[in-house]
DNA sequence: GCCGTTTTCGGCCCGACTGTTTTCAGTCG
């Protein structure tokens, strides 16, 4: 049999169609219906190849002209017009959509007009004056482009949430406080950051001022917006008043697609929604909300919390009531992976208790590194043995938050674990995580893990793809495959609360729950301060829609014993 | 190209800011 092409490989082949189009200056609806067609598909649970032509066209966003694309893509691994499209573009000139103020007409003009192909001729032409000559560019546009290359060329990527933390802490000096909000995307909790979006209500002769020595660049100055470069990220900064706070705080905190959805809505009922309210279209009557609660409820809708606005569902939900209550802060009544001195983190048995204890916790998982795991000193049959001596002292001292003996056991090259079933079997709690090997192909890795699922006395899959946040991928696996596994074998699957993991993302999360798969988030600590991870972990579940019947560690410590046995 | 209890044709979210212009196109979020 062939391998079937992934839904990721067809959206990509589709975005990829989106992107030749635009800088060929076709229609932009056009574009669009292939942009939001392969969003769709790559954020779909099911595998598209599998669908027919009348079965795609029954998915909302795909017509016959993309079902019929998708078909010749599964069939042949490309498509007629993709092709045709690719003789005609040099593939370099892709690259240029990356360039901050570049777009596709930019390209399309440099292109024909003086066939700048790639980074390096645009560089070249602009660096030698060059570009001024052409119609509607000036020097300003030349040097704009200059920088902007400079930029993309020593970009670090997308941000982690702990290093968006450090570019607004570098801000927050500007703001009076309580006067300003971060919105964007690291409102909507999730895992990676692009750039920061502030609101604020100070006023933009104060703050615009303030900004001028906090800031690498400003990129934009007016009375309504600012745009600034710290840290070498971009940061966007929204002026409102108090009145129009609520509708300036959805309109930037977004997703984009929530926003398009919510203006689609308004418009059905002869209204427009903006940022500075909702106005009826026929006297143009503008009604302002100081809170996002009163916008949400004029247009009908319960308040939908930050962390589900993708337009996934959530808004047709909040129209009906039906919104999810989602898991809180609160309703975590333990941490599910910590690690002490006797692997390799830092802290004592006696330490992790207490600091459990302040947290308010009343159990906490010491999951320590098995041994064949060389590099981080991990625990052999003997020292755990040790190890099981030391906590049950520790709980006789007296403290609210009890520790649980677990172990972060590895899943051999061979599916195999680190330890034998006898000793794990004497646990309470048993984790099991890939830490080698990752190199493995889609279908042994898959296996491997399953092999994990199926050993009776593991629990948890911790961090489930191996990824690291910008440093290194997730290995590949197919993760319905594990997500079903884990339904038949009673498994949970983590939700590792560091912010360099984040792993599982939000929509494996959305998925296991949808199967009945119960999510245990861990902060995988080593260190005291990683304690306070946890908050990352329930953002991140919360945008996997959780509740905290979905959450294993909402569970008191008698029910989860009970759910391990 | 997609979509429809206003529509099977004619719409498709909405606004801020810049640079290059004499009124607007392009880009961004």
């Amino acid at each position: 049999m062939a391998t079937e092409i992934s839904n990721r490989g067809i959206a990509s082949r589709l975005l990829l169609l989106s992107e030749l189009l635009e800088i060929t200056g076709d229609n932009v609806f056009k574009i669009r219906a292939f942009y939001r067609a392969a969003d769709i598909i790559e954020r779909s649970n099911s595998p598209i190849s599998q669908l027919n032509i009348y079965n795609l066209t029954l998915v909302p966003g795909i017509g016959p002209a993309i079902a019929k694309k998708v078909r010749e893509i599964v069939e042949t691994g490309t498509c007629n017009e993709l092709e045709v499209l690719r003789a005609m573009v040099p593939p370099t000139l892709l690259e240029l959509l990356n360039l901050e103020g570049v777009g596709p007409k930019t390209i399309a003009v440099l292109w024909k007009k003086m066939n700048i192909q790639s980074i390096d001729d645009l560089e070249r032409a602009a660096t030698g004056r060059r570009i001024r000559s052409l119609k509607g560019f000036g020097e300003k546009k030349e040097q704009g482009f200059l920088r902007s290359i400079a930029l993309y060329r020593s970009a670090g990527g997308r941000m982690n949430r702990l290093e968006a933390e450090a570019v607004i802490n570098k801000l927050a000096g500007s703001f009076a406080p309580g006067t300003w909000v971060v919105a964007g995307s690291y409102r909507r909790g999730k895992s990676t950051i692009g750039d920061i979006d502030i609101v604020t209500t100070g006023s933009p002769l104060v703050i615009n001022p303030e900004l001028q020595h906090r800031v690498d660049e400003i990129i934009d100055e007016g009375d309504r917006k600012t745009s600034v470069r710290v840290l070498g990220q971009r940061v966007d900064i929204r002026f409102t008043r108090e009145p129009q706070l609520g509708s300036m705080l959805i309109y930037l905190t977004g997703s984009k697609e929530f926003n398009i959805r919510l203006r689609e809505i308004a418009i059905g009922s002869g209204r427009k929604v903006n940022e500075y309210g909702v106005q009826a279209r026929a006297d143009g009557t503008l009604h302002e909300f100081s809170t996002e609660k009163e916008m949400f409820s004029f247009l009908g809708l319960q308040e939908i919390p930050p962390e589900l606005r993708e337009n996934q569902g959530e808004i047709e939900l909040a129209g009906r009531f039906q919104l999810p209550q989602l898991i809180n802060p609160s309703d975590i009544k333990g941490d599910l992976h910590v690690h002490s001195n006797w692997s390799d983190g830092s802290l004592t048995l006696d330490q992790i208790a207490e600091k459990g204890e302040a947290l308010g916790y009343t159990y906490i998982l010491c999951s320590d590194h098995s041994a064949s795991l060389g590099i981080t000193h991990g625990l052999d049959e003997e020292k755990l043995q040790q190890q099981a001596h030391e906590i049950e002292r520790v709980n006789r001292t007296g403290r609210t938050c009890t520790l649980l003996h677990g172990i972060e056991v590895d899943i051999l090259a061979n599916g195999s674990l680190g330890l034998p079933d006898r000793v794990l079997a004497g646990l309470d709690l048993v984790i099991a995580s890939v830490h080698s090997g990752f190199k493995e192909d889609r279908d042994t890795m898959t296996r491997r893990v399953i092999m994990a699922l199926d050993n009776e006395n593991v629990d948890i899959i911790g961090h489930p793809t191996g990824r690291l946040l910008g440093k290194r991928p997730s290995f590949e696996i197919d993760m319905s495959r594990i997500i079903d596994s884990a339904r038949e074998t009673k498994t949970s699957l983590e939700c590792n609360a560091s912010p360099w993991r984040l792993d599982l993302d939000a929509d494996d999360i959305r998925n296991s729950t949808k199967n009945g798969v119960r999510i245990s988030i861990g902060t995988d600590t080593h260190q005291e301060d990683e304690f306070l991870h946890m908050p990352h972990g329930i953002t991140i579940a919360r945008r996997g829609w959780c509740s905290t019947v979905n959450i294993l560690n909402s569970l008191s410590l008698q029910e989860l014993l009970d759910w391990v046995s």
